[in-house]
DNA sequence: ATGAAAGCGCTAACAC
DNA sequence: GTGTTAGCGCTTTCAT
């Protein structure tokens, strides 16, 4: 209650401690790192001091004086979405498994914040800098990546790219990748062997590489069966709910003919599926329809839909693990990570 | 490319700038602070050395010895919530608005990691630690918190609350609420006013302080009309899916009589749709579902879930705000925003 | 086992 | 305007 030692205002410092413990700041400095022989009756002192002051150690001093930084940065488009969501907790899960501080910075999408953001992670001496989400395909912006790859590695901390393509060869930079292109791949396959043969895809953003892969694996996929895709049955669009909604309505509107929908994400397949029921097409008897990422909503839909399942927390979790081991695993510093179909109800053979 | 000042590896700092420029640290200091008059020629040549040397400050040398800290810490069970992510992006922009960085904390429900955590913050001296999330209703927990209120006050930081109740009188700590009682009763009367009478409340977490305030909102509806709420019907249970799928197929089983299903939360309100749905019992003709939070799932279920929106962002953005500002608006630190029912497919006036 | 002293990289008086 | 001089709170040699 009453404020011995600091006149009851400011926090209180080693010195403090030493002075109440009648001990030297150094000695209260060894029991605080633990690391070090110090007499068990002065130690007790010591925590006793530190306990009736309330002392709490200054991790920036810390920081500075020492070796100690102890933090993560995890740069994400928006915390908001489920993808990230579960990549995030995967990260600061392993990031507090480590001891590690997380910090969370978001670009809503903006590559120059993206920039910015891996700067300002530069200033605080985070261990490591995990960068998640879709890469731009972009000469400049790859540019500057590979700058900060180089100016990270310097300093002794590591960038790490979750779900994006590597920046090149002799980047000192770590790639947590999931299998973007097999995954659609099985699942257009999925499809196809169904017997489905008109299969519209929706949702292909130009420029961003998880959306080319999975593109690509959807047409590599009817290429494999002597099968040709459509080329107007593939449509532009975001990764949003209500891109899903417009595409699915406007081919509705348009009367093309598909028998089956492949949605870039989940979230894009909500809005498929709702523009269905509103358009009076049954899921899965007249259509089917598959999404990707399994986010938890895939489950609520209905019907539930059949999905990639993408190892969401094992890619924030692995992203923190290599990064700090990279000493040990310098082997381990590019990944790939599997993903597999589930199939749930919104899949079916079609009817006839 | 070559390596000029420092020798290659270490990051370069103010003196090897202001070697490199021809002046002395404490102008590089002052082009680096910006807000003290430097000859413009200066100016450009420390900037040029720096960009030369690819010059980062160091953050916490910055903390240490200056004013400026910049950083708010977030404290949340668990990102991976859409409830808490949302929250969490409103304190994340806010933040990032008034220049903070955000950290971010995951507890997992676990009262000790918060105390932990809460502690780790404050070691970074934080200019606010957001806690978000329901609060136990725990003498000595409660107790904690209040003394790190205090601890943090005195280091000039500041606690907030968010969607929990105040710790008391004089503890000082900024709280961030919504109204979480009205909600219920507003949703409560909405059922009862469509002539629902056996009301099922699924999902009630004894100790936790939103799940009590739904309940009173719930049970002080059937009291304003001079009905009576069935305590039977009322099912203790946790805020997830599965909990609001086995209560219902419980009370299925036990062929429990209800005309509607008030469920704690969406999470929820999801499970008792698949078990109603597997049950062969009809959403809404047969039995009306609402929910509690309106996450963006809530718009995928089928049907689309009635259920009691909160601003989740700008609590977040609220939370962040009054704490940096708690000099300019000493009268604001307790805020209770506003909650309201969104009414969408999944209640209709009982047929019969 | 403990103390004294020298920084870590930066900012902030205080001189000139 | 710009340089000099002190620290911020801690860790870490180097003595003892």
């Amino acid at each position: 209650m009453n404020a011995t030692g600091p006149s009851g205002r400011e926090a209180s410092t080693v010195r403090d401690v030493a002075k109440r413990a009648g001990v030297s700041a150094s000695t209260v400095s060894r029991v605080l790192g633990g690391t070090y022989p110090v007499a068990a009756a002065t130690r007790t002192r010591v925590l006793r001091a530190m306990r009736e002051l309330d002392y709490v150690v200054n991790a920036h001093a810390r920081a500075l004086g020492g070796s100690t930084n102890k933090s993560v940065a995890f740069v994400v488009d928006d915390v908001t979405g489920p993808f990230y969501a579960h990549i995030a907790r995967g990260v600061e899960e392993q990031a507090s498994a480590e001891g590690r501080l997380c910090m969370l910075c978001t670009t809503h999408g903006d590559p120059q914040r993206v920039l910015a953001v891996v700067e300002l992670m530069r200033e605080q001496r985070a261990d490591a800098v995990i960068v998640v989400g879709g890469a731009w395909e972009n000469k400049e912006y790859q540019a500057r990546m590979t700058h900060f790859a180089h100016a990270l590695d310097r300093a002794g901390s590591r960038l790490v790219l979750v779900g994006r393509p590597p920046l090149g060869e002799g980047v000192p930079a770590t790639v947590v990748e999931y299998d973007n292109e097999n995954g659609a791949f099985a699942m257009t396959t999925h499809l196809l062997s169904l017997g489905h043969r008109r299969i519209a895809f929706i949702g292909k953003v130009p420029g961003l590489s998880t959306s080319g892969q999975r593109v690509d694996g959807f047409l590599r996929a009817h290429e494999t069966l002597g099968l040709e895709a459509d080329p107007g049955l593939i449509v532009e669009g975001e990764f949003t709910r209500s891109c899903g909604y417009r595409a699915t309505a406007r081919l509705l509107a348009d009367k093309a003919e598909f028998d089956a929908v492949f949605a870039a994400t989940d979230m894009v397949a909500a809005g498929v599926l709702h523009a269905l029921r509103e358009g009076g097409v049954r899921v899965p008897e007249d259509v089917s329809v598959v999404g990707y990422d399994d986010i938890p909503v895939a489950i609520d839909l209905h019907p539930a839909l059949t999905t990639v399942s993408i190892p969401h927390e094992e890619l924030g979790r692995t992203a923190v693990r290599l990064a700090l081991h990279r000493e040990e695993l310098p082997d381990a510093q590019h990944q790939v990570l599997g993903t597999h179909i589930v199939v749930r109800g919104s899949t079916r053979r079609p009817g006839r």
